[in-house]
DNA sequence: TATGGCCTGATACAGTGTATCATACTACAT
DNA sequence: ATGTAGTATGATACACTGTATCAGGCCATA
């Protein structure tokens, strides 16, 4: 499902650099805090990066297989949940796969803008919504811990194309 | 379901209520749109609408079990996907899970506050929710199609205690 | 060295969803 | 009534996603 599209990229942009910061912001987040960003969850993280889509356990699993050992899906998935807790991953619901995020550095639960066309997800991140959900939510005497917000349609690029 | 019921804690109100009301506009619904509402299709409905708690495809196939014939998996999705057209069904995304929609003359996706203490869901299809979405997205240059809001967190009842 | 906590390996299984082919039913036209 | 096309369901097998559990390994500190 994923490696036919998964060079497709936002348009001109080093996506190696993109890479480079997430792993560099990783590092210096994860010594900040005391957490041990071991060689297997960098590789990790570095997999969930290797595009602008976002990438299943299991590609993840298919793709740390190359290197030698082949681990099972226990290993992912305790990877990826030390990332999303540290802010670094995030969980896209509705389609059961997982992104890489650029601001880590303060913990949140984005809005994600997912184009049906390319697969490419960008992140939000705004405080607006948020706040208006929680209001919204408030005011029907609920009180919102956590917002999962995921929004389908067409990216800039794909409605030009 | 009443509006003034949904705001209210389920326990403790007249549920056969609110299923007869469901299951009364689908049949309303499917004639006038020359849809089948076929005893499988209202049985999985109803099913759906055995609690304000989203309700596994897997959990309905087995109720369906009791009543004598043995349906495979596919038979339920296909109710599913079919109730869900027809803005019937309601699928919480964040817990691979269905919920009967209270309001589906106007096909909609709505917001939905899941309470993480006793799982109920109620649902918002707040328009002013829908309309900041789809602007911030569109400042980003996104057009935004179809929206997945879900809020976990405490429902009143369960924040009273 | 010993101990305790954390990380990883490994097996097995549970839960969710789909592809595919076959059969049965419905509606409609002949 | 008969045939036909379209839809609905039955049934098998499989793919994808996630977890429970136990065992072994690494590292820091006492
Ligand atoms: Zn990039
Ligand atoms: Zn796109
Ligand atoms: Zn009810
Ligand atoms: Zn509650």
């Amino acid at each position: 499902m994923t490696d036919a599209a998964l060079h497709i990229h936002p348009t001109g942009h080093d996506h190696a650099a993109c890479v480079g910061e997430a792993l560099e912001i990783a590092e210096t987040l994860c010594v900040e805090r005391g957490a041990r960003l071991t060689p297997l969850r960098r590789r990790v993280l570095e997999l969930v990066w290797s595009s602008h889509r976002p990438v299943g356990a299991y590609d993840i699993l298919g793709r740390l297989d190359e290197s030698a050992r082949k681990p099972a899906p226990p290993t992912v998935y305790r990877a990826l949940d030390f990332l999303i807790e540290h802010g670094l991953v995030h969980r896209i619901e509705s389609m059961n796969a997982y992104l890489g995020c650029n601001h880590p550095e303060q913990s949140h639960t984005g809005q994600f803008l997912i184009c049906r066309e390319c697969g490419n997800v960008t992140e939000m991140d705004d405080d607006d919504v948020r706040q208006t959900l929680r209001r919204k939510a408030a005011e029907r005497g609920f009180d919102a811990r956590s917002q999962t917000v995921e929004l389908v349609g067409l990216c800039a690029n794909c409605k030009a194309g």
